[in-house]
DNA sequence: GACGGGAAATGACTTATGTCACACTCGGAC
DNA sequence: GTCCGAGTGTGACATAAGTCATTTCCCGTC
């Protein structure tokens, strides 16, 4: 009901200073919809109608070639929203978003979000912040596909992951991989099977400990050091 | 002087809202400075410092490999703004950024740009609405070096140079280009041979019509329809 | 404990892209 | 006009990455 919409919204970047009336009223006009896996929230070009706030799972925006293949171009979770970028500037959605896993969203509308930053500058503030980090995250993306190659992608996704869900453990951090090598490939820009081979050479220059879908970083600063140089 | 400077702030998307005032009293704080072509404004990861304005000229924002490679991440021109992202997230820049060409520009203290955005939130709003735009094309960029090739992205640049400074003619739109294959390969993610190849091969396919540094696209519609499919 | 299906691994092959080397063109400076 | 240097064009070659086909592994179900 509206209170855990209020728990939720509070839980957000966008929305985490607005005080009690106006997330109760805000909670209100939003509405909750659940998605499983691979279900699409949205298409690439349509028109952009609200904003979604992730109350659990994950979301991801990517783009397809005619022949199939999916580029991510990021990955949202709990606490984040997805389509700010179509509801600040009234275009239509860039990029598809589809659940990575079972999700529960809040959909706002987006004159919603509008009347409410015109109301609220701190809300136009923070929406300032999320889209210069996901920029940022954006560049670096842009910079890893043009000038690293597969392994060095594959390695900084990694140590992304050990950061966000890595255990530290005696033979340094372990982490649980929860995507397939297919995912993995859609957000590096690459194909299953080359994410295998990728996966096997770390292995073999010691960089990582594969023991099934899980595996260890022994030396994070080593992994550090592969990313970097050429 | 300040004028000159007022005016400049004012034919931004960032400052054109504001009253003469603010404008100058902004204007009396921001100060020119000129770079020649590939001096360097700022490196990526050093600590930002300010906002910057351009007034006359271009300016690229890129990254580096170990190699030495450079791949754009975005090219703005007068009436730009540059490294807004640092400015309102307060982190380092994420780019090296360089003048394309002899360049005039006004900088701003972060500090000045952001006591602004408190004080006049339509500001904080327009730079929004720049962040969402960047975004857009940030997507875009991703989207092409993971799943089009060289051509094609190639294409989709002459195209928007088509649109941004093309001229019609009896037969379909001549564009000169100002930018080196070198250049151009910095933008769409390749090396020089690539490019020179790719345009050979575009007028081969009848796409562009090459007449040394100036070159005609006899038929948008055709190529529009070679960016677009596999 | 056997079975079945999805995912992973892996060998063989193709190809786009990048690298290197060199020749050519063009436009300005003198 | 000639020289020079930056930029372009191109052939020959190297290689990372992608494709295809097949086998193996893993995990849950019966």
């Amino acid at each position: 009901m509206t209170l855990d919409k209020i728990a939720a919204l509070k839980r957000t970047r966008l929305f985490e200073e607005l005080d009690e009336n106006t997330l109760r009223a805000l909670a209100e006009r939003a509405f909750e919809r659940r998605f499983q896996k691979d279900e699409v929230l949205f298409v690439a070009g349509e028109e952009a109608r609200g904003l979604y706030v992730i109350v659990e799972g994950a979301v991801r925006a990517f783009r397809v070639s005619l022949d199939g293949r999916e580029q991510v171009i990021h990955v949202e979770r709990a606490g984040a929203t997805i389509a700010e970028v179509p509801v600040f500037d009234d275009g239509a959605y860039p990029s598809t978003a589809a659940a990575e896993e079972f999700t529960t969203v809040l959909f706002i509308d987006k004159r919603d979000v509008q009347h409410l930053c015109l109301q609220h500058p701190k809300i136009t503030l923070a929406a300032l912040k999320v889209l210069a980090g996901r920029l940022r995250r954006c560049a670096e993306l842009v910079e890893a596909l043009s000038l690293r190659e597969v392994g060095q992608r594959l390695a900084r996704f990694l140590l992304a992951e050990a950061r966000r869900s890595g255990a530290p453990t005696e033979n340094g951090i372990s982490i649980n991989l929860s995507q397939t090598n297919q995912q993995i490939a859609a957000r590096i820009g690459s194909v299953r099977e080359v994410v295998s081979r990728a996966f096997t050479r770390l292995q073999h220059d010691g960089l990582i400990i594969i023991e099934g879908r899980k595996l260890s970083i022994p030396d994070e600063a080593a992994l550090e050091k592969f990313v970097g140089q050429a």
